[in-house]
DNA sequence: CGTTGCACTGCAACTGGTTGCATATGTAAC
DNA sequence: GTTACATATGCAACCAGTTGCAGTGCAACG
């Protein structure tokens, strides 16, 4: 139920409406846990009943009104808690690589075609990263103690887009070398 | 439903029961797709009835019987389709980023002994994929045409464990550097 | 002789997440 | 004027996966 750490973490650095939850899981948030803003306005009404965090309409013209939410100190209790857990090793599951097991019953060129995809993604992922890391934190060696762990998950984000890369690489390499097909 | 086409690879590369399917996810699938042997049931049912497997009831002595898939003439077909559709970037959810991101509003002793655990279970795992490369893949610029894609899934296992690692050790690096705390 | 462990299959209840739909209002572009 | 887009919230139906339980039978350990 990590979603709702996540929420709670984002409304830790600051309160929130679901819908700027929901962009916040499209961007910063959103680069190691996804959630769809149905999701999320589930998750935070079951929130609410548990006391982790509070709401606050707030009317506003020219625009619907809106549910401010807020994490009450149950809700910084928990994250505490939760920080403290011991994690058990996350179960991965990735289709690419199921795709590219498959590779041999499978379509070669068409595989390829998506290695040459799944590189570009990481291409931009990467940049956008490394954007957000000069933005963010120019001097890396002189942090916020609120700011270590963030980036931390930013630096993260980019070995693993690096990662991703030169495995694209070496996949692109020895299936596009000269001879086969 | 990633799972089916994790079966179908499976079960084309071997027959198999759904036991001895539960522990190939245990291991050699299990590095990149996880599943529980009741999913794996609940799932080689519907894929009966969808005609991409068939079973045959085998009696042994001094064990159960066993029923042992095999992968049909649609089964394949589908797992052709699937190798050529273009995948859709893989959502990702890290419990452990969540955790790391939350570093300011919790524990950071226990934070920092749950990187070391983590540490330690990406050089397991490392160790235990480079052994199964050198078993299997002694001489990886001679490999059958079969063996590519296998073998490229376990680089990706090996570079990506590599990764972890070197995250932690970044984040242990800083963590632990002389003076906070 | 009893316990543990492996081989083997499966159902039932639940949880987390996705997809599709509904609804309301204002602003900007065509 | 109409269409599209952004803000804003939410329900209902469905699907995938987890957890817990249940059962058979043989082999090995102590």
């Amino acid at each position: 139920m990590a979603l709702e750490h996540a929420i709670l973490v984002s409304l830790a650095e600051r309160s929130a409406t679901g819908y700027e939850l929901a962009r916040r899981f499209d961007a910063s948030i959103g680069n190691f846990w996804k959630a769809s803003h149905q999701q999320i306005y589930k998750v935070l009404g079951r929130m609410t009943l548990d006391g982790l965090v509070t709401s606050e309409v707030v009317e506003q013209d020219g625009r619907p009104d809106k549910k401010v939410y807020a994490i009450t100190g149950e809700g910084r209790e928990e994250l505490a808690r939760f920080t403290a857990e011991p994690s058990t090793p996350e179960p991965l599951r990735s289709t690419f690589a199921v795709k590219l097991r498959a590779l041999a019953h499978g379509d070669r060129d068409a595989v390829l075609a998506d290695v040459h995809a799944k590189r570009a993604h990481h291409v931009e992922k990467l940049a956008y990263y490394q954007a957000s890391a000069e933005r963010f934190y120019p001097d890396p060696d002189a942090l916020h103690d609120a700011d270590v762990g963030p980036y931390l998950v930013l630096r993260g984000g980019i070995i693993g887009e690096q990662t991703q890369i030169s495995w694209c690489d070496e996949i692109l390499d020895r299936l596009e070398r000269p001879g086969p097909r």
